[in-house]
DNA sequence: CATGAATGAGACTTCATTCAT
DNA sequence: AATGAATGAAGTCTCATTCAT
């Protein structure tokens, strides 16, 4: 009786892993962790047999052939391009292990499942969008200013990333219980944002009083719906909206913009012909 | 003497008899031409044989008559429920059956799919709610008021319709690109009414002039965010949302409300505590 | 507790039916077996209400509007079109029910199901084929002037009849084994028939003796396929089948053709020409 | 000491050790590149450690290897089974999985849909006949020699693949318009390669002129009815067609035998006994 | 006899996930 | 860490047949 005879050894991190080689590609590159000495695998066409060599010089490219990070990488980036063209329910794994140019495999060796895949894209646009707009604030002091600011960043954000945004905004709505949750979470962080600098302008005396908590909501989804329709459509186009928009919502809590904007305010006709 | 209670009733001349006709199944069910009420047969088993029987009284079933109109009616009322609970990817044809208790190829004779049924439910509150906007319109002249009357008719159809504003504003969303393009039809639907009266107001001098069409789609998206947040959490309050959100909108567009309504404007801090 | 009351009463053979009118087309004409009178049917558009009335004069078709020969007729006139154009599987009851002009439960009443209507057909052709070919073996004495006769009527009723001989012939085939067992009844009918002249010619001395059985088999196939591509490409024209195949058939049993026909005989050159 | 039997077996160096890797599953397979036989790993479920072991024995499993081609094989084979019994409509993927001991996904995986696994099945078959005609004509040069060999080599390709060919002659008829075409387009490439061997009998004068297209198809008619029978019934023995079928249908065309086979000519009595 | 809405078993197919390599 | 063949539960949809009218 035969005893078998291993080709080849590898270690992944702590776990070593033995293969029989026919079913590797011609050339596979590997260093073994042990020994510090890299292998590369050789077959023939026929396929039944293989080899083991040492190689001791190996040309290695500045990012290692297989890494980590940009497989990572590069999986997001794929899962975005296609859920923002095809939705959640409509995105298919095996696009998106057609555009990463990886494995199935692989996406599940990175992500759990397909819906924890979807959600990492959404909080990394979340992640994003409050960075920007944390930042935008933190250059004002007076409270309407910094409403005033956060507006502007927050269209401004959702302008440039028109993709992502179209996941966040449009896709991860109606995908039942599990994704509004997520999406109600990270709305109210951002509702919550703009409530806060509304109540300290009222502190303030900058506006008058009202139910902030409402008007918070309302801005929301005037900027959603906005930017949603952009998405779509094309129309109308983000610099047209920031110049109606900003002013309209604060119009809408009776702020009366600083002298060096009224000359150029939303309000006149001219801003149509953008 | 048989079991069967009663059979069927024909008048031969002025003679009435009762008949249990052989071929007649168990369950045989007729509708009386004099009083309008549903009627259904019964008899034993045992009645293989027809007979005849003078009869003046007939057992009458809760069990509703086989009807095209309220089949149809009890699957949309099904899909409904369903949807709204789940919404349509995780919605199973099965629950819709249970719940219409109709039969899988019932639904499938008067829809043609899944979507299409999905869609006759958008498409029925759409309707709903464009009429009774539309009768709210009708009610005044000034464009101004026009638009406000638009405004509370909206919410409060929104408000009292919850499930079916559920299935339509939120599951409508995120559904791939076939939906899409209904809601934004939809979308483009109100919002050119909105657009159109507030061109109107414009003309009359009510409001100042500004980007319409941008504004539209701002007092849509403003609806619509809080309507689906209300529709989740059950808050803000339907009443609460009306009182602050028509003078905000309006505000938006320098409009001054009469002075009728300025003593209670939504802009004070009372409003917040209902 | 009201009494139902009737609307009308028809006598259908010796069932005895009684209906509520509503259901009813607006003017339906009944005549009642037992008391002799026609009566026709009568409904307001808003359906609830029907009356009977007493018609004593009624213009009456040559055909009765309900006729049951003409409706089974029309029946396997529509399973035929449909049958020959999708092929057994592909043939929907539906499309027979439009096409016939009746209705589902008009074709289950006079069809037990779908099989049985398409062996119907099958049938029905094959009586026709058994017709002409008994027809024209009677019209000849010697036993290989009938054989003659049956091949050249074979093939003039597949001609002539060519949507029924691709029901038979093709859809016929692969049905699985409940139909398999039909047509290899049906094939065997014709090979027994081409078979037992065929013996009677060895035996007259006409032609030479041989496995007349496998020839018999020999025969049938080289009609059927030949017959089987006219139907389905339109080629060879039947008129260069006859030609061609009589002649060739009957030399491959080492029969002469007698001094009429070898002047013409298919094996020349101008024969392809057709 | 575990229970478990082997498990895995390397070389450092000059020394083999056995593992067994905490993360391998309970049946791992590989195959030894030294003998090329299949191997699978055993161990106990209580087998969560890694351990080490010198061996030089491993208990070989039965079980076939993951093996793509190995299962597109037994796919087929299984198919094949389960269409010539059922036939292609009444064939469930149910049956086909159960017996390729493979999965719903997998046939899904190798094959796009039913119909394509079944017209690989008719190709497959197509193309085995095609080649041993060819074989057979190649061993001859006489032009009437070879139409003799080819006919020779079609009875007997279909007598030695009854099932395959009950496949290919019967269940891919009838199977509506799709499937057809892919008959006649096979039976156009056979009925072609024997036009052509006679129209180059005629041409080097060994038969006379006639519509060799018209015979060709008759001859293919004649094979293919023979052999459904055949299938069918199990009558007539394929040995018996052959001595029949052969000179029948060389004397069609007028071809005389060579004299080494003349004696024994199919037309005789004797033939029939078989 | 005729009608057609209703039925439901069962078919094919999809696709997220697994797992041996 | 990477691969991709394999899995199978679950889904939507079809369509012959029934049956109350």
């Amino acid at each position: 009786m035969p005893t078998a005879k291993v080709a080849f050894a590898i270690f992944f991190g702590e776990t070593m892993r033995a293969y029989i080689l026919p079913a590797f590609r011609l050339t596979s590159r590997f260093r073994c962790v042990q020994c510090g000495m890299n292998y590369m695998t050789e077959s023939d066409d026929s396929g039944a047999d293989s080899k083991i060599y040492n190689i001791d010089s190996v040309t290695v490219s500045e990012k290692p052939i297989r890494d980590p990070e940009s497989t990572r990488e590069r999986i997001l980036d794929a899962a975005l391009s296609v859920f923002s063209h095809k939705g959640y329910h409509d995105a298919r794994l095996d696009e998106i292990v057609a555009e990463s140019r990886t494995s199935k495999g692989s996406i599940y060796f990175h992500f759990p499942n397909k819906e924890r895949l979807f959600l990492a894209l959404v909080e990394k646009f979340a992640d994003l969008l409050e960075r920007r707009i944390t930042e935008a604030i933190d250059q004002h002091t007076s409270p309407m200013a910094k409403v005033e600011a956060a507006l502007e960043a927050c269209l401004e954000t959702f302008g440039r990333y028109r993709r992502p945004a179209k996941v966040m905004l449009v896709h991860a709505a109606g995908l039942g219980n599990i994704f509004e949750e997520k999406r109600l979470e990270i709305n109210e962080r951002f509702a919550r944002l703009i409530h806060v600098y509304l109540d300290e302008a009222v502190a303030a005396g900058e506006i008058e009083a009202g139910d902030t908590d409402v008007i918070a909501y309302a801005w929301m989804g005037s900027i959603y719906h906005l930017t949603i329709r952009w998405v779509y459509s094309g129309e109308p186009a983000p610099a047209r909206i920031v110049r109606t928009l900003v002013p309209t919502l604060l119009h809408s809590v009776n702020y009366r913009l600083g002298p060096e904007r009224l000359p150029s305010a939303g309000h006149s006709a001219k801003a149509k012909q953008s």
